[in-house]
DNA sequence: GACTATGTTCGACAGTGATCGAACATCCCA
DNA sequence: TGGGATGTTCGATCACTGTCGAACATAGTC
């Protein structure tokens, strides 16, 4: 591995992670996400007021945050959240968006 | 006081600190006031790569969400960080920042 | 094989915000 | 009282990004 994730993030590593979690829709993904269990939701069954290739950009972001991981399932793309990763990297900044 | 701050904060208000946090400049004012004692430093005492309206612009931005507090002394605008009430609103937030 | 469902890619567009310089206001000091 | 220092306001500009629709790709289904 190339980045220690004990040492303190580069600062670039936390201006994604801000950029990622500043956004009101990437913030609703990460909760519904939260909400169930890993893997049983696909990108498209998200209650989101964007379009589809509003979506893909999203997650998109969201992937290179380090905050989710997808996986092909045949026609569908399911998510996971990375949540004890992402909660080693920046502790707390996750849990502050899930807290509403 | 209209909010409680043990209850968890509005989305709105996350937006608003999220945003304050997530531009690079203001960040390192953040660091800098983190580093001297309170009410030491005046607005253009900062090293910044930017011009002076564009510092009045940040600071606003950072007192509106809560990050830091300013006080005229004369000629000069000084800056107190406001740590414990920042920490006691968005926990870990701010320590994401300061730990580089 | 045709049709549908799920996502991605691409180009265009609009809103936001970071930036600057010029002008202005205030305060301090000689 | 005049000059210098410190900040703010205002208007303009520029880059970024969130948004959309159309076209495309792929997988599942009848």
């Amino acid at each position: 591995m190339s980045t220690d994730s004990r040492r303190p993030a580069a600062d670039s590593e936390l201006q994604r992670a801000l950029d990622a979690v500043g956004d009101p829709v990437r913030r609703s993904i990460l909760r519904q996400l939260a909400a169930a269990d890993p893997w049983t939701i696909a990108c498209g069954q998200f209650d989101l007021p964007v379009g589809k290739s509003t979506l893909t950009h999203h997650f998109r972001s969201l992937v290179e945050a380090g905050l989710l991981e997808q996986r092909d399932e045949g026609n569908r793309r399911m998510n996971r959240l990375m949540r004890d990763e992402f909660d080693r990297r920046f502790p707390g900044l996750l849990d502050l968006v899930l807290d509403q």
